[in-house]
DNA sequence: ATCTAAATTGACCTTTAACGTAAAGTTCTG
DNA sequence: CAGAACTTTACGTTAAAGGTCAATTTAGAT
């Protein structure tokens, strides 16, 4: 059994990039707990809350917001073994997935979008924005259907 | 020649689902431009005003903030003639391209990440928190280095 | 015992984007 | 001329994740 070596809150704060105030914060919503003290000593975090850290870290990367994570470690807490747990944070994962997908086909978007554009850069002369006089000979006309709004006299 | 329509605030409100307070907040952020006015008349909009709005929109949609927008759009303003303001701007565009490029790999990296821990999820029991009385025999050791941290004993 | 670095609490502050909202007055349209 | 639509100015909102004092206290080393 290796003893249980406890980290102030400077040794994780460097440890982990964090701030000390950040791990304040983070033990102030709940999402870390040091030791019990008796009066105002400097706080002793556990091994295992180290490792929170780096867990937190994780989850904040994959894009849950801190109270996010928080709920997710209550229903840890409050079940153990129990499936409860793991079907929610499975709803959460999937929900950011879905999430992360659209962000991807967004910019796959807007990728294509700019590559057009910049084709027509070296193609085209006015090339940033409808140039015609009106809609109607707007050769943006494929990208740009403001024309059918307009004629439905919207 | 078709007469040059012009729009009303209200009329684009209603065209495009915005507020009339975000299309004047287009205005005062050099998004669009109303007609001249001696003295607060009513704002009127040509038509290629209400192209750009359109235009606007797409870019948002594309996940491009105001600020950007507007940015594309002073350097469209600028290039109107010559080429050589067209060269800097396709380098601009590339840049862009570049970038966006990146954000996409990243979020490649990022679903796969989750998509590890989803599959995790559905085979590991202790599948949330290292579950070692110490680090070392966290089962998570691939995926969360803090074991690495402590044994430099930072 | 002292010195100093490191920590403590509490309270307010900051940042950002893209508008919302109110108020009081003016212009346009039928 | 009614009243809808519009004008300007200017402050408010939203939330997340800490930042920044400030005054004091503790921990650990000499």
């Amino acid at each position: 059994m290796s003893s249980e070596r406890s980290y102030k809150i400077g040794e994780l704060s460097r440890m982990f990039g964090l701030t000390a105030r950040a791990i304040r914060y983070y033990e102030e919503l709940g999402l870390l707990e040091s030791e019990d003290r008796d009066g105002p000593e400097h706080r002793r975090y556990s091994e295992r809350n180290a490792v929170r850290i780096k867990r937190i870290q994780q989850l904040k990367d994959y894009g849950l917001t801190l109270a996010e994570i928080h709920e997710l470690f209550e229903l840890a807490r409050r079940d153990r073994s129990g499936d409860s747990v793991r079907k929610s944070l499975a709803e959460k994962y999937h929900a950011r997935l879905d999430e992360a997908r659209k962000r991807r086909q967004a910019i796959d978007e807007y990728i294509d979008d700019l590559s057009w554009h910049v084709e027509q850069l070296e193609r085209v002369q006015d090339f940033f924005e409808c140039p015609g006089a009106s809609c109607a000979d707007c050769r943006w006309a494929e990208r740009c259907d403001v024309r059918l709004l307009v004629s439905k006299g919207v």
